[in-house]
DNA sequence: GATGAATGAGCTTTCATTCAT
DNA sequence: AATGAATGAAAGCTCATTCAT
C-alpha cells in the first residue's frame, strides 16, 4: 500500500467511527479532519465530497464483514455450526468494533438520499451479501437447509442480528449480547433447517 | 377531539410522510408547514421544536401499529395463525401506509441524537412492543411457543419484518412482499415454536 | 409597491453598487447583506442565489436605461439631435449613477457562466436594446439614417459609448466625458447618416 | 529563446485559452497545470501568482495584436483601406484565435482588482494602442482623417469592434462576422474621415 | 391563533499558495 | 527544475427558531 492509500484508509476509519457514533449529519467534515490532525482541504484531496466518503465507507465495511464470513464459509463444519459461528462473529464485532455494524444500521440503512446515487440495490454491500448467499447455497446443497427464497433467509438472518444489535445499542437488552448467542443461533437454525 | 387536537394530528401525519420519504434532515419545518398550507410560526404553536415533533410521531406511530396487533391478539386463534396475521398486517401496512414502517426504519432507528432525550429505551414505542410481548407471553402460556428470552423472540420477529421491508424499499426483492408471507410466517413459527 | 417589493429593489440597488465597484466575485453575499443592515439568511428570502440576483440586476438596469432612451425616442427632434441626447444621457449616467453602466461593462459582459442560464441572447437586456432599435428604425424611416444591418449600427453606438466609459474608468481619458460629447455625437452621426 | 522562455510562453498560451473560455475565476491554477501536464508547484516557478500570470497574458496578447496592426500600418495604402484591413484582421483573429480578443473583452476589461496593480492606464496594452495611434496620426497627417481627439477615434474603433465580437459571442448576430466587414469599415471611415 | 420576515450560526466545498522531497 | 500533498481562510447557502404584527 502506498502512503496515499494508507492515508485514504485512515480517513475511512476515522469517518466510520464518527459517523457511527454521532450520526452522519451531526458529523462535519472539519470534525473528521480534526480527528485525524489534518486539514479540511487536504481531506478533499482524498474524497471529493462527504457523500462519496460515505459510500466508500460502506464498501469498505461490507468488504471487511464479508471477509470474516468467508472465513466461516471455508470451514468444514455443519450449517448449524456455521450459523453459530456467524452469530458469534457478528456479536463480537458489534462489541469490539461496533462502528461497522452501527454504520450499517444507522448510516447506510437510513440515508437513502446519500446512497441512492452510486449504491443502488446491493452495489456497495455485495462483498457482504455474497458471502451470506454462499453460506446459504452450500447449506441447501448439503441438504442441511430448506430450499427457500434466498431473501426470505437473508432477511431473517440479517434482520435478526441487526435488530439485536440495535436493541443492545438502545440499552433495551437486559443481558449482554453474548448471552443471546445460543438462543439466537437455535432460532435461526430452526427457521432455516430442512 | 378538539379542533386543536385535530390540527395537531394533521401535522403529525404530514410530517410523518415527509420525514419518511425525504429523510429527517432533508425535511425542513417550512416544508412541513407548506404541505399543510399553514405558517411556520403557527406550526411552532403546536410543537415546540422539530425534535419534539419527531418524538410525538414515533409515539403516534407506535400506538397505531400497537392497536393493529392488539386486534390480532384478541382473536381466538393459534399462535401459528397469529404470526401469519401479524406478518400480513405488517406487510399490508408497508404497502398501503409505508410511511409508518419507514419512519421506524429510517428515522427512529437511526437518529439517536434526536430520540435520546425523551425516548430512551422503549418509552416511545411501548404501545407497539407491549402488544408483541402479549402475543409472545400468550403463546408460551398456551404451550405453543418455546419459553425463551423475550428479546430473542422480539428481535427475530421485528428484525426480520423490518429487514424485509428494507430490502423491498431498496428494490432488492425480486417478488412482492405479499409473496413472502408464507415463507416468512413459517420461518418465524419454526424459530419460536415449542 | 409592497414593502417586500421595496426591499427587493433596495437589495438590487445595493448589490448593483457593490458588484460594479468591487467586481462580481469579490463581492460576497455577506458584503451585500451588511451594506443593507440585513442578515444573510434574509437576503436569500428575496433572491435564491447570487446568480439569480445578478440576473435580476441586469434586467432592472436594462429597464432603467431603456426608459431613459424611450424618453428621447418620444421627442420630436431629428435623428442627429437624438444621437446627441443619447450620448449625453449615457455619459450623464456614467457620471452620476456609474454603477449601471459599469455593471453592463464589468459584470454582464464578462461573466458568461453566470448569465448563460436564463439570460441567453438578449433576454435580460431587451428593455434597453429595444429602444435603440426603435431609435434606429425611426431614423431610417424618416430618411435620416442609412438603412443598414441593425447590429452594425447597434455595435457602433453601444460599443463606442461603452468603450469611452471604460477608458474613463481606467483613467486613460485626458478630459472629462462631457467634453467628448460633441466629437462622439458627430462621429456616430457621420457613420450612420444616410 | 531558452527552454525556460519557451515553457513560459506555453504557460501563457494555455492560461490564455482557459481564462478566455472559462473565465478568470472559474479557471484554477491546477486546471492550467493539468492542461500543460505539469505540476502546480512548478508552474509557480514561472509565475509567482495567478494575478501576475494574468498581467503577463495581457501584455503578450497586446504585443501580438500590435504586431498584426503594425504590418497594416507599414502598407502603402489609403487610410480607408487600412481601416478595412484592420477590421478584417480583427475579425479573422476573433474567429481563428478567439482567445485573444476574448481575453481583452472578458478578462482584462472586467477584473480591475487584478490589473489595477501593475497595469494602470495603458501600461499593459501599449503594444496594441500605440499601433492604433500610429495608424490614426498617419491618416491625419496625410489629410485623410479628420484631426480629432485620439481617444474619440480610438473608442470608436475599438469599442465598435469589441462590441461586434461580443455580440457574436452571445449568438446575437444573425450573420457571420465576415459579412459585416464592409458595413463596419464604411461606418468607421465615415466617422473618421476628414 | 396565525403569519412569514428575519436571524445567524453552521454547514460543505473551493483554491491560491507553500514546501518538503 | 519538478512534484503534489498540505494548508486554511473564505465562499455560498441552509434552516431551526423567534417575534412583531
Amino acid at each position: 500500500m502506498t502512503k496515499k492509500e494508507l492515508k485514504r484508509e485512515s480517513i475511512i476509519q476515522a469517518a466510520l467511527k464518527l459517523f457511527s457514533s454521532n450520526g452522519f449529519h451531526k458529523t462535519t467534515i472539519p470534525d473528521i479532519a480534526k480527528s485525524l490532525g489534518m486539514s479540511v482541504g487536504n481531506l478533499y484531496n482524498y474524497f471529493k465530497s462527504k457523500d462519496v466518503l460515505a459510500k466508500e465507507i460502506i464498501k469498505y465495511t461490507s468488504e471487511v464483514l464479508g471477509q470474516e464470513i468467508r472465513a466461516v464459509n471455508m470451514l468444514d463444519i455443519s450449517s448449524k455450526d456455521k450459523i453459530k459461528k456467524i452469530v458469534e462473529l457478528y456479536f463480537k464485532m458489534a462489541q469490539e468494533k461496533p462502528e461497522m455494524i452501527e454504520y450499517f444500521l444507522r448510516v447506510y440503512l437510513s440515508h437513502r438520499e446519500v446512497f441512492n446515487d452510486g449504491c443502488e440495490g446491493m452495489i456497495c454491500v455485495s462483498g457482504f451479501v455474497t458471502e451470506i448467499m454462499i453460506f446459504f447455497d452450500n447449506g441447501v446443497e448439503r441438504g442441511e437447509l430448506r430450499d427457500q427464497d434466498f431473501f426470505s433467509a437473508f432477511g431473517l438472518f440479517m434482520g435478526y442480528l441487526g435488530g439485536m444489535v440495535f436493541l443492545k445499542g438502545e440499552n433495551i437488552l437486559p443481558k449482554e449480547l453474548n448471552e443471546y448467542i445460543d438462543d439466537i443461533s437455535e432460532n435461526i437454525y430452526n427457521a432455516l433447517k430442512s
